[in-house]
DNA sequence: CAAGGTGAGTTTACCGGTAAACTTCGCAGC
DNA sequence: GCTGCGAAGTTTACCGGTAAACTCACCTTG
């Protein structure tokens, strides 16, 4: 059985009200008996106000929590995601606001339930599918909540939401490149829908897209490209994924010398299979990723990038959750093309 | 006013045990009853039982609290601190279990506060001084909590600690220099005591050592090299904080032939530098790492480092916390030299 | 000297649930 | 026909605090 707060109470002959105090508000009372109070509490034993119980009747939990799209292991795993947590984890730090990684829907963990009994002040929801069942719970909750990237609202004011300027970015991506000479251009998109599909995109396929920003982007991309160029499908968001990808796009019967990926991991699996193959870039192949995450820099080529503020989009996050700043319904934030070295007119 | 579980007991006739029934015993009410109620909810706005107060009652949060030593965004820069929060993470989503990470001392925030009120049922305290306030806090409260690394137990049995074989590693380090035949190395090590001090070691601060995982690791490098290494303090983790000194071991009067740093980052930072100046890794100089992070594998060239399972280590913490795996006191996972390109005979 | 303030506590009223024990009722077994 | 029993609810007793309003003695202040 656990001190309480009213034992000690009793035993010092005091109202609890009072212990509480000594706690919370020692300008309520006298030094003198709040030493008192703290003295006895540490030789009874009482660990301080309970934390739950304060919570319920304060109605807060001094937490935030972040909503990933997959696995908490992948999405540590992810530069762009890690970035992001950055932005929010110091922001989060400055209002004395704790983290709360909530457990994603692929391992045993039930993802709803985790957000349905999550004891958080808001919700930070990082670029989720549509349908995630604890995005959907999460919403359900009267507590404040942001979405970033994804998913878009239907309506506009649905839920708070935070972007950047995907398509800009995009058709500056592809203008930078048509610009060089370019002409037979590859996009490389991680996923299109939930799931991993792998392959290139049909028109059919490319309607059905549902991960908002793929279908900015791309639209971005096709502004200034038209049709013509391929767009292929990877199935998952890293490296490796780009490598089957990168291969047939590179080795096949009419091979491009320029690939779009819409992330900077894709375009890191591009350079590291067009070295295997032996392609020299910039010279043989340019390559434009999408985010500028901090690998961006080290590629070999440095990659030639769309920045977008990764960090003050976590940034921006916590403060819309907390009030400080108000988000226009809808914010995108600002991108621009970060100019290095995996860009090149196209060979002869 | 929010709607509560008795609004919607009283609405419908029916006890509010009932109605908290429908949401968490199921098997407890006819299905009938359950969809009535639960139809009857939705069409009220009630949001479903209120996690602090089912908190408070069932004495639980769902959630594990990780604390570092500093703020959390320097914590999420370290490349070892994330690969184990890869480990917490990946075990605590299989017990369903959300990750709390507590804001730092450093910002505003107060990390005492944070760990007294913090809704956690356990706290895996990482590498943290030992004088740390969020960890006394978290000390204090009596839910579980398990050290990892730092600090070490003053008695062996203060509370749980999980660790590696520090000493034993730096040992093989050394070992594996001294066997190609160095015999000027140097020894980086990040900070002897908090603070960010910086320089060559003398014995008085070697003795004032207060971070026993440098205690250790030095240990294990002069248990084989005696007192004769240059031990340089850089006063920080990153790679940058090793410049300096690097500069310093390889352009003075008697450069060294080998450095042996406690962590990859500092190697790392060894490396870029060594590059910097001209010198040719291996040829030149040799530079054996600690930890064995990803990055470690893809230096250039690829760093010889002492391998310790770090993944583990957070899959360990989680396990021990949740009595899943029983820690025998001080327990110490192996660890072991992985020879990659760093390390030769020394020039001529 | 009465009115008004202030410091230091106390009283009272919740916060929103969950669990264990208990009641009822219909039905199977002997 | 009596006993036993499981299903389906209900009753009762907390969980451990915090905040607002109130009391009361002691000071100021005009």
């Amino acid at each position: 059985m656990a001190v309480t707060l009213r034992d000690v109470a009793k035993a010092l002959g005091v109202s609890h009200t009072t212990v509480s105090n000594a706690y919370n508000r020692p300008e309520k009372l006298s030094d003198h008996l709040r030493q008192k109070i703290l003295g006895a509490a540490e030789r009874m034993g009482y660990q301080g106000p309970d934390p739950l119980a304060a919570g319920l009747v304060r109605r807060q939990a001094g937490a935030l929590g972040v909503l990933f799209d997959e696995d908490l292991a992948y999405a540590l795993a992810d530069p762009a995601a890690l970035l992001f947590l950055h932005g929010v984890a110091r922001a989060g730090q400055d209002s004395a606001l704790a983290l709360t990684l909530l457990p994603g829907p692929r391992a045993g963990g039930d993802a709803e339930l985790a957000a349905r009994t999550a004891l958080v002040d808001g919700f930070i929801v990082y670029s989720v599918a549509a349908g995630h069942p604890g995005f959907l719970a999460a919403r359900r909750r009267d507590i404040p909540l942001v979405v970033v990237d994804e998913p878009a609202p239907p309506h506009g004011d649905d839920w708070m939401y935070l972007g950047v300027d995907d398509r800009g970015g995009a058709a500056q991506a592809a203008r930078h490149l048509v610009d060089l000479g370019h002409r037979r251009i590859a996009v490389l998109v991680d996923r299109l829908t939930p799931g991993d599909r792998q392959g290139p995109v049909d028109t059919e396929r490319l309607a059905a897209t549902t991960y908002q920003v793929a279908r900015e982007r791309l639209a971005g991309y096709r502004s200034v490209l038209g049709d013509t160029p391929v767009i292929w499908e990877c199935g998952g968001g890293s490296p490796e994924h780009a490598a089957p990808a990168a291969r047939a796009l590179l080795t096949g019967t009419d091979p491009v010398t320029a690939v779009l990926a819409m992330t900077d991991e894709l375009a890191r699996g591009v350079l590291r299979t067009a070295a295997v193959l032996g392609f020299d870039v910039p010279g043989d192949l340019s390559v434009i990723g999408f985010d500028d995450v901090p690998e961006a820099a080290r590629t070999d080529p440095p990659l030639t990038t769309v920045r977008q503020p990764l960090a003050d989009k976590g940034v921006h996050a916590v403060e819309i959750l907390t009030g400080a700043r108000t988000s226009e319904p809808g914010e995108r934030l600002p991108v621009r093309l970060v100019t290095r070295a995996t860009t090149a007119p196209p060979p002869d």
